[in-house]
DNA sequence: AGGTTTCGAAATACGCGAGTTTCGAAATAC
DNA sequence: GTATTTCGAAACTCGCGTATTTCGAAACCT
């Protein structure tokens, strides 16, 4: 009914095209990162040719936005009761998100979000904004069961959290093992319960 | 005497453009990431003429490499008697470096590291190596003096210890306050006294 | 002093990437 | 069926970045 659903004549885009266009931006910006992606690269991974990638977006940071905001971070259900459980679920999310490719993707855009307000705005609200909910969350209810005596800042407690893993992966190199991952789980939670 | 410091003939070639194109080098790095970098930002910055910087480099990654060779991070010592001591000064050592200009320039040669073999191995003599080293060392005389039962391997404890402030320097972009530098260094003495 | 090398300034060759356009074929609303 | 729109393929313009070279001036060893 509205603007974006209106059936217009003649032939219809193709959503093939739409999710390949998406498909070859995400997997290119985890190799390359932003200025090394090219328009070119996008047009030969996915398949599609240059007039249709260029109606859709007219400018590679268009592209990239629009990459971005596909992403949907998988909601999680991080209430088991205890602390220690809901920080387990929570972190190997996260430990999960990063050995996939759109945590990498994000990453190869730190340098960039400082000359686009709105991309940084983009990854701001897919990415940090509902981890930080959801530990938020974590933080209260067990305040509430009396695990903790206080709750410290989201951000702050995020950075103690998660910090370990993106270090491992992304300065060491090295893979986010079980052992690893069981490791900052049982930091993390000695750390909380201050 | 030997092959390098053979004095040659006819005019020596300047120190000050050593100096000004690594710094130009560095700090462009940081800003603008490998691919951002470009030989003729370097000339402009550095203000050497483009005969100076080709006949130094042929190429930018040669640069580059040379770039991170000539970085020496600072030595610390991290010796005070005690865990909390010695962390406390490792960790604010890290977060002062992490706040100047060279990790950054560190940071943004990422994805380079997976495409130059000879980058990646400059780059882990230089930074991780060291910070390595120093945290074995701190955690070897906490054994010692019975302040941890276990030494934990020292690539996971850096994770640990280290990775709090890069996930809040780089992902959050929040400053490392005094604050937040104290809470990482709770957080890491109270991890490692498992 | 003489020969050698580096210096800054500038011009140049060359390739690559962004963005545009043209073309004929295919799909679809009406 | 007809008009409209998208499609792939390909050619094209234009600016920019890499790398090279030329030139005269300045610095420096012997």
């Amino acid at each position: 009914m509205n603007a974006t659903t209106t059936v217009r004549p003649g032939r219809q885009r193709s959503e093939a095209a739409d999710e390949a266009i998406m498909e070859a931006t995400l997997s290119l910006l985890a190799e390359h990162g932003y200025v090394g992606l090219t328009m070119a690269a996008v047009i030969e991974r996915s398949g599609v040719s240059s007039a249709t990638l260029y109606r859709r977006y007219t400018t590679k940071t268009e592209l990239v936005i629009a990459a971005v905001a596909s992403l949907f971070p998988e909601p999680v259900d991080t209430d088991t009761g205890s602390l220690h459980g809901d920080l387990s679920v929570f972190i190997r999310h996260v430990a999960q998100s990063i050995e996939r490719r759109n945590e990498r993707a994000v990453q190869a855009l730190r340098l960039e979000k400082e000359r686009n307000p709105e991309l940084d705005a983009t990854l701001r609200e897919r990415f940090l904004a509902p981890r930080l909910t959801e530990l938020k969350a974590i933080l209260t209810r067990a305040k509430q069961r009396g695990e903790i005596d206080t709750i410290p800042p989201a951000e702050v407690a995020l950075s103690l959290v998660t910090g370990p893993l993106y270090h491992r992966a992304y300065h060491l190199d090295e893979p986010l093992s079980p052992g690893f991952v069981k490791s900052t789980i049982a930091f993390a939670v000695r750390a909380l319960r201050a």
